[in-house]
DNA sequence: CAGGTCATGTAAAGCGTTACATGATTTT
DNA sequence: AAAATCATGTAACGCTTTACATGACCTG
């Protein structure tokens, strides 16, 4: 596998982290936990065989320090990888996020429901925002240990998340006057 | 499979498209691409056989309707697909979007490729939203024609693209600042 | 009659989650 | 001694896109 080949999806935010100093599956499973999965999410089911394709490829170094009797795999950039990863934060970007948002989806569909359901989709999905909210807002009190790139990322979160619990809030509004008419 | 089986993602989107009066899977696919494609999209690879497990589920029925000697399968929701959408539109929604949006990934690693960079990116995903805002837009001009789930959705696909939009306007002009400072 | 639209479909490949399985170390 | 955390992995299943393939009808 060359330079030039393409990342996978899994591969970009993995060799990333890894860039980041994260060494170990786990503890890249770890911090996309605690950061991008708002973003991006990755599951073991893909970090592991995905760390082993992009050592196949030559991007990654990988090797073994046990802690104890306890397994560990530690993984590097290679040069090749480095190269790979700022390619990749270089490149231009052409496709905005697909996105699957099954409150929209409803919302869409809810003149079917009646103006009631649409109401409490509504206030559905305000509530699962306010939910979102809440994680981004628990991760903001480290915020002053952050770097600027995780924090620029939580601000736009918070930032977005805000408006739109806004606009939910402003909706309910105009549609319960409506029924109220 | 019976009434109470849960939905599959792009059944989701089939029912509700139905329901709406979209009888063949080509059509139900054009009005996806100018709708609900950016919150939901779906391919004909999915809408066909989707099309055909909801018949078999009972939830839908099909049934030829040749324009001349070309072929054309009409569905329409059946009692048990009536049911099962307005108990899928009345249900709780528990997962908020699973999104994964590019721009964002990479403005998180960003602090690896140095300032200039991390401008760079912010202003693609500007673009990104700006190329965004202005298909959204287009569609908007046909609001008034339009029933109140889809126009609640456009409103607020519009707003929140504005909102973003702004975000990286301003950050940009901090980014820049910081560097001139 | 050429190009666009209407209309339907399949096959392969890739992407991703979930559930399962294992075992050592550390903390309470 | 139990519970939590560290650590790695696989198998099955499901979802989705892409590319390919076909052909009729309509408009200029």
């Amino acid at each position: 596998m060359g330079v030039g080949d393409p990342l996978t999806p899994t591969g970009r935010v993995i060799l990333g982290m890894v860039g980041l100093g994260k060494t170990t599956g786990y503890d890249i499973k770890q911090l996309v936990d605690r950061s991008t999965r708002f973003f991006w999410a990755a599951s073991y089911g893909q970090i592991y065989p995905e760390l082993r394709r992009l050592e196949q490829a030559g991007l990654l170094r990988g090797h073994e320090e046990p802690t104890g009797g306890r397994l560990r795999t530690v993984y590097e950039l290679t040069d090749a990888g480095h190269r790979a990863l700022e390619e990749w934060l270089g490149s231009d970007l052409d496709l905005v996020g697909e996105m699957r948002d099954e409150g929209m989806l409803k919302l869409f569909f809810s003149d079917l429901a009646g103006p009631e359901r649409q109401l409490q989709i509504v206030r559905q999905m305000r509530e699962a925002l306010e939910r979102k909210h809440a994680q981004l807002s628990a991760l903001h009190s480290h915020a002053s240990a952050m770097s600027s790139g995780p924090r620029l990322t939580l601000e736009y979160g918070l930032g977005a998340t805000t408006w739109m619990i806004g606009w939910c809030r402003e909706t309910e509004r105009r549609l319960s006057g409506r029924e109220a008419a």
